[in-house]
DNA sequence: ATAGTATGTATGAACGCTCGTTCGTATATC
DNA sequence: GATATACGAACGAGCGTTCATACATACTAT
């Protein structure tokens, strides 16, 4: 395995990048088949189909084929194995996950356009087959550490993705703040340690 | 005042209300001037013309007539004048805000579709002139306030935008899980009072 | 009160353009 | 010579917008 790729495979990619580029740009109907044969290297448009049969098609390769899905799982269970109580667990999370995100912006942003022009229907079929299962399985050994108030599970999984989604749609946002771009030791600081201990450590 | 409306106002609305309904659901690019016509009680296209001179024009004329900063901050200038300390003003400002949110969850999401298809240029205009001066007035006051570690006053605002934003995009993203949808109060539990005292407290 | 008129609001048909896709064919690659 | 990949040209469809025109409403002059 690990072939050399063909000229194929080169093209494939080339397409890919330049179509992912665009939709996060412009959004999927925001962006042409011709724009996307532009920005792949100048190509005829036509030539985009011996590749992938419909525009549909090649957003649906990169939701399925360029997701962090499996990265962030098996950091997700391997924190999971070894945290001793429920807050450490987060705080490990957390860290872990704000360490991912940052690297794969562009998935995140093509997941909001499949919510937004799809309904969700690509991501939907990813996270019900490949995530939600082994989310469940974390949540489950989550359950048996101390520290954990009486909440239902799914509680945990939302308010780790809220924060984590929020980060991302605020860094996004700060575009507008007039305020300098805060780094991720300072994000860090803000959720796991400012959130979780400072402020309520004071508050009433 | 307060005149009774006329036939075109009545008609404005109804076209305003159509296409907030289909920008959300299909974005900007997604939904033609046809469709919005048709949803706008089976009008004929041209006639949209006679109230809105582009197809962009109601798009900000969305953003720019039917945003909720002035009862936001509002209530965020009173918030700010009553709290007696940091922690206190942030849990009151997130009990109010996330009563408020949900209530203008069609404007968050026409923040998105501007945020991805315009880069957020027709928000930008107005949050420069109209929103962050009196945000920016608010932060001031709270650096006053005792419990406020030591951190730059951008941090603030970031943290409350990226825990209300998180929530209402996790609401949304909820549908792909398979739990339940938690109501107002639970909310409001989980962010200001799990997250700010229930967890730390039993943290390391 | 009535007739006439200006104004606001609606319409169907059409224009020029770009869209996603297909077709026939040419050029690389093996 | 077979197969994979590229191209230019063209298709029908839908796009945003404009135009000429008709109806509804409100004001003015009689």
């Amino acid at each position: 395995m690990a072939e050399t790729p063909t000229r194929g495979d080169l093209a494939r990619a080339e397409i890919l990048d330049a179509a992912c580029r665009l939709f996060i740009t412009q959004g999927y109907h925001g962006t042409s088949m011709r724009a996307i044969a532009r920005a792949a290297g100048g190509r005829a448009v036509a030539g985009l189909y011996n590749h992938f049969s419909t525009k549909e098609a090649i957003f649906i390769a990169l939701i399925e084929e360029r997701n962090p899905y499996d990265e962030m799982l098996a950091l997700l269970e391997d924190v999971s194995g070894q945290a001793q109580t429920a807050p450490d667990f987060l705080r490990a999370a957390l860290e872990d996950l704000l360490t991912i995100m940052p690297q794969h912006y562009d998935f995140l942003q093509l997941v909001q356009i499949d919510l937004r022009e799809f309904g969700g229907r690509t991501l939907g079929r990813v996270a019900e087959t490949r995530v939600f299962p082994r989310v469940l399985a974390v949540i489950e050994r989550l359950q048996g550490l101390p520290g954990l108030k009486p909440l239902a599970p799914p509680v945990w999984i939302r308010l780790v993705a809220s924060l984590v989604i929020g980060y991302v749609v605020t860094e996004k946002l700060g575009f507008f703040a007039p305020f300098r771009q805060y780094t991720h030791d300072e994000w860090v600081t803000i959720f796991a340690g400012t959130l979780l201990n400072g402020l309520a450590a004071e508050g009433a």
